[in-house]
DNA sequence: TACCTTCCTGACACTCCGTCAGATCCGGAG
DNA sequence: CTCCGGATCTGACGGAGTGTCAGGAAGGTA
């Protein structure tokens, strides 16, 4: 990542003016909007220089190659992980519970809708291996993923009887959250509206956590 | 995908001779083993032909590009969609219920085991929009989705009073299947065994689907 | 051997990448 | 206002990989 810390450096590792920052913000941002019409893979260096009037190399200044950009805005917007963990602790039991379990359906999803292709981007990267996008999408999701585990644990009272591990319950019920927020367009083609997901992904999240 | 029906043609829509077939197959072949290795974005047509001992000339006889060859090896993997339709069908309440459960996450995890590259590559270029991979990859999993939300309909006694929408309950609980026998080797790591996986994904689709 | 079909390859034009030396810009000192 | 020096940008280039084509090799048949 281009973007650790505050100073912001160029590839030479010297810090950026005010006038480099914004040349760089403005990469960031066209990256960004290009992000919305083709895919990764189809993006190229010079697509996002001709957006801000610049010329490929000046990209080159600032990022290693697309991916290093991509890599940026995927940072923050992990950043910007809604207040998830603020709803995880507390009494789970009841319709306290479910409500808690619908707030954080309901901020992921926002969460999706904002950043939809970086994050679809940072998961894909992720998932093929990379490991820069890997310590990203980790670092938002690892708080996620032990709040549900402890609270699983938590909830059913420590038996292991039940024989499920709370670790790979709350990989699945992570699972379903990112994916019922990261399809909810798909979903919306065949009627499935925005509070059906929160419902449904809120009531699986809360049966699973209580037991 | 240059793999439908019987007759396999080249890119000029000749039919293939057995000499062609051979080296269609080796190429095919060599493209498994090198996903394995590295990504598809970092598969070159030049390894693969030397891989083969032939020419990258001869990789576009057969396929349009390399994309076009995985999305080949993506539909064979797809086609061999274990028997998990089989287990959907019937009653699931009870400890039957879950006995049925447990053979679907088995024969999921099985499936990932034996096709991960693949899989993981037809589920990322699926996210990223391509519509072929979309096409090979809804054609597989649909029918599950179907069963799965049929059945959580069915097991409720139609009652929506639940808020849960069956067509997203049957999305989540696909994503956790998939989820959970993709990430097998990472969860691994962190302890969760191969029954751990099957056992809580089982638990957590029976209790959806009967609510 | 001569021939014909099938299959493969060398060579090429093209696109995009990533780098570098040097041009341009711009604020501040004189 | 003019000039200077660092900050910023660019044109031009070597390199890697793609995809295509005309023609060459391989192998079967008579």
């Amino acid at each position: 990542m281009s973007d650790e810390g505050e100073v912001i450096l160029d590839q030479t590792g010297r810090v950026l003016g005010p006038r480099a920052q914004t040349t760089r913000q403005r990469l960031l941002d066209a990256t960004t909007g290009l992000l919305d019409e083709k895919s990764l893979r189809d993006l190229r260096v010079a697509d996002i220089a001709r957006q801000v009037g610049t010329s490929p190399a000046a990209f080159y200044q600032y990022f290693k190659d697309v991916e290093d950009a991509v890599l940026c805005l995927a940072g923050q917007a992990s950043n910007e992980m809604p207040s998830i963990l603020e709803h995880l602790d507390g009494d789970w039991r009841g319709e306290a519970g479910l409500e808690r379990a619908r707030r954080i359906a309901s901020a992921f999803i926002d969460h999706w809708d904002q950043h939809r292709a970086v994050l679809r981007i940072r998961n894909t990267a992720s998932d093929e291996g990379d490991a820069r996008f890997q310590a990203v999408r980790s670092e938002a999701m690892q708080p996620v993923l032990m709040g549900l585990a402890a609270q699983v644990k938590r909830n059913r009272g420590d038996k292991p009887a039940t024989g499920e591990h709370p670790l790979a319950a709350a990989a699945g019920l992570a699972a379903i959250l990112e994916r019922l927020a990261a399809y909810r367009r798909e979903l919306e083609r065949f009627g499935v509206t925005r509070d059906d997901l929160v419902e449904t992904s809120a009531r699986i999240v809360h049966r699973t956590v209580t037991g």
